[in-house]
DNA sequence: CAGGTGAACGCAAACGCTTGCGCATGAGAC
DNA sequence: GTCTCATGCGCAAGCGTTTGCGTTCACCTG
C-alpha cells in the first residue's frame, strides 16, 4: 500500500507538496502538480481516508437513516440521494432503524458520530429526543418526510395529497367513504399518517359527507396489512363503496382481499392509494404520486449545500405531487342505478 | 467533542488506560475499567473513527456494491447483510454502481480503498479486471449471485431453479415455452442470465421439446420490460403457450401485456417467474422462490467469520431453492380439448 | 528479609495525512 | 545594484488513538 511518503520520494519533492498538489490547493506550480497527478496515478496510490479524516475533520462521508432498506420506498430515495451524494464526492453511511430495538441502540450509541459530515434522515419521525440526539452531533441535518428544527427538509404537502385522493372519490359520487390507515407498527409511526388521516376526515366534513368510526381500520404498512384490513371492512354489515389507502402497497392488499371475497373493482368498491408505488400502473391502481427519488435527492443536494457554504440555514422545498387517476376508481354503482 | 485525553483526566489515569479499559484488553483491573466506562458514558465519549482506524488499520466498516438499491431484490439483499454486519459492529457502506459510467468509474477509482475491512458484491457479474481491482485491495471479499476465485460467495443452483420452473411447465403438458431473459441492460448483466438461459435451452431439448430462436426474447430488468418483450411475442404469428420470464418482475409486466390483450392467464397462456418476489403471491405468480435476505445474511456473515479468523479461506454455501406453484400455471387449452 | 513475580498502569512512538509558517529564489520596481 | 514581493516549496507540529515496553508496587516464596 504506497503511502504519500513513497509518492513524494519518486517526484522529488516533500508530502506536503504532493498534498497540495492532490487536493488542488495553491501553492505549487502547475508543472509539479501535472507530475505528481500523473506518478500518484501510476502508483495507484490513494489517500488514506482515516489519515485525511483525522488531520481534516472531514470524512467525506454522509450518514443516510432509514427505519428498512426493503420498501420499494427507500430504496428509491436512497437511489436518489446515493445519486447526489456521489457526485458530490460524499459517501455513503447506511443505518437502518426499523424496530423498536434497533431504532433505540441507534440513538443511544449513535454510530454515526464521529463518522460522518452530515445525517440525512429518511421518512422516520423523530421524537424530540431523537431529534436532540441527532442536533448534538454538530452536523448538518436533513430530514424527508416533515420537518424539524436544525433539520433542512424535504416533503410533501400530505394535506393535498389526501385532499386530492378523498375529493376525487367524492366528485364521483361516493358518500360512504373508508380509509385504511398506515399507523402500524406503532414506535416508528411517522407523522404523515396522522396527517393523513385529520385530512381525511377533514376532507369527509368539508363536503358534508358522514363518517363512520367503523370505517377508519389501522392497517400495517405492507401489502398483508391491507389484505387484513380490507377482510375486516368487508365483515361490517354496512360496507363503503370506496376506500382510501394509506399507501400503495396498502391498497394492493386490498385489492387482493377484495377479488379474494369476489368483488370486482372498481364496480363494487373503489380504491385510491398513496405513493404512486412502481407497480401500481400494473394493478391499475389510482392513487396520488410524488417524486420519491426526487426527494431524496433533493436533501441530499440541500445538505451538500449546507456543507459547502458552511450555512446552518435550514431550507425546506415543498415537493409537487399529483393525483394519477387509473382503473380503480369509478362512480360507485348505487349512483349509476338511481 | 470530549477525547479520549479528557476521560484520562477525570479518571486520573492515563490515556493508555482509558484506551483499554474501552476496548475490553487486559492490563486494567476491574475496578478502573467501571469506573472508566461510566465516565466515558457519562461524558458521551464517542471514540474518534479516524484515530482508531489510523492506529489499528482497522475501519470496523464494510462496502456493500450493488447495481441498484431500487430493485426489490436489492433492498432485501442490503437488509440481510445490513443487519448481520451491524451485530457483528460494523458500519455498512453502501455503493453503487447500476449504469456503465459509475461502474466504470467505480473499479477505476476504487473509493472504498483504505476505507473498509472487507468488501461485499451483490449479484453483479465481475469481470475478470473489475475482480482483480478488488482483489488488490486486499481485504475479505464476499460475493453473492455466483462464484469466484478468492470470493466467499453464496449463490442458488440457477440451473437447477430453471429446471424446476421449465420441467413443471413440461408436465403440466406445455410443448410450446418461451424464455423472456434478463440480459439487458448489458454491461451489467449477471452470470446468472446466461446460465438460466442455458439451463432453458438444455430442459426443453432433454424433453424432446422444441425450441424456436424468435421465442427467446431478451426483455430489460424490469416489469416496463416484461411488458415490451410479452408485447413482442404476441405479435408472433405462432405463439407459445407458456412463457418462463428471468425473474418476477419481468413476469409480472409479461402478465400485464396479456391483460391488455384480452388474454387470460393461465388459461390463454401459462406464467412461471423467478425470486418470489414480495408482490407474487398477490398476482399470483407461479415462481421459483430463493431465500433473498438470507443470502445476504449469510454472505455477510462469512464475511465477518473471514475477519474473525483472519482465514483466507473462501467458501461457498448452497442456497435452498423450491418452485412455488400458483395461479399463473395451468395445462395448455389445446391438451384440454385433445 | 532478599529476591522474584505478576498485575496495573504510564511513556512515547507510531499511524498517514494536512497546513501554518518560514525560507529560498527569481522577477520586477526604483 | 538594492529592495520588495510573489511564488513554490519544505519543516514540523499537529489530528486522537493504539500498543510495545518499561516502571512501580504489592504480594508471595523460600
Amino acid at each position: 500500500m504506497v503511502g504519500i511518503e513513497e509518492v513524494a520520494r519518486r517526484a522529488g519533492v516533500s508530502p506536503s507538496t504532493v498534498s497540495r498538489a492532490l487536493r488542488g490547493r495553491s501553492g505549487v506550480s502547475e508543472r509539479t502538480r501535472q507530475r505528481i497527478a500523473e506518478l500518484a496515478d501510476e502508483l495507484d496510490y490513494s489517500i488514506s481516508r482515516s489519515a485525511s479524516g483525522l488531520a481534516t475533520g472531514r470524512t467525506l462521508c454522509i450518514g443516510v437513516v432509514v427505519p428498512f432498506v426493503w420498501r420499494w420506498f427507500f430504496g428509491q430515495i436512497i437511489g436518489g440521494a446515493e445519486q447526489v451524494l456521489r457526485a458530490a464526492g460524499y459517501d455513503l453511511m447506511l443505518y437502518t432503524a426499523g424496530d423498536v430495538e434497533s431504532r433505540e441502540r441507534f440513538f443511544r450509541e449513535l454510530p454515526l458520530r464521529g463518522r460522518v459530515d452530515a445525517v440525512l434522515v429518511l421518512s422516520m419521525d423523530l421524537t424530540e429526543r431523537e431529534a436532540d440526539r441527532l442536533r448534538g452531533l454538530d452536523v448538518p441535518l436533513g430530514l424527508v418526510g416533515h420537518e424539524a428544527e436544525g433539520f433542512s427538509s424535504v416533503h410533501i404537502d400530505d394535506r393535498l395529497g389526501t385532499r386530492l385522493a378523498v375529493q376525487h372519490l367524492i366528485n364521483l359520487g361516493h358518500r360512504d367513504i373508508a380509509m385504511i390507515q398506515g399507523l402500524e407498527p406503532k414506535p416508528l409511526g411517522a407523522v404523515a399518517p396522522v396527517v393523513r388521516r385529520e385530512a381525511f376526515l377533514k376532507t369527509l366534513h368539508d363536503n358534508g359527507v358522514e363518517q363512520r368510526p367503523e370505517w377508519m381500520v389501522p392497517g400495517e404498512f405492507s401489502i398483508a396489512g391491507g389484505e387484513r384490513a380490507m377482510d375486516r371492512l368487508l365483515a361490517e354489515s354496512h360496507q363503503p363503496t370506496a376506500v382510501f389507502a394509506y399507501a400503495d402497497e396498502i391498497a394492493m392488499g386490498a385489492l387482493r382481499s377484495l377479488r379474494r371475497h369476489g368483488r370486482s373493482t372498481p364496480e363494487d368498491m373503489s380504491i385510491v392509494g398513496f405513493d404512486d408505488h412502481e407497480m401500481s400502473e400494473y394493478v391499475d391502481l389510482t392513487t396520488v404520486a410524488q417524486p420519491v427519488r426526487a426527494q431524496g435527492a433533493t436533501a441530499a443536494q440541500l445538505l451538500i449545500d449546507q456543507l459547502n457554504s458552511n450555512s446552518r440555514a435550514s431550507t425546506v422545498v415543498p415537493i409537487p405531487i399529483e393525483l394519477v387517476v387509473r382503473g380503480s376508481t369509478a362512480p360507485p354503482r348505487r349512483s349509476a342505478e338511481l
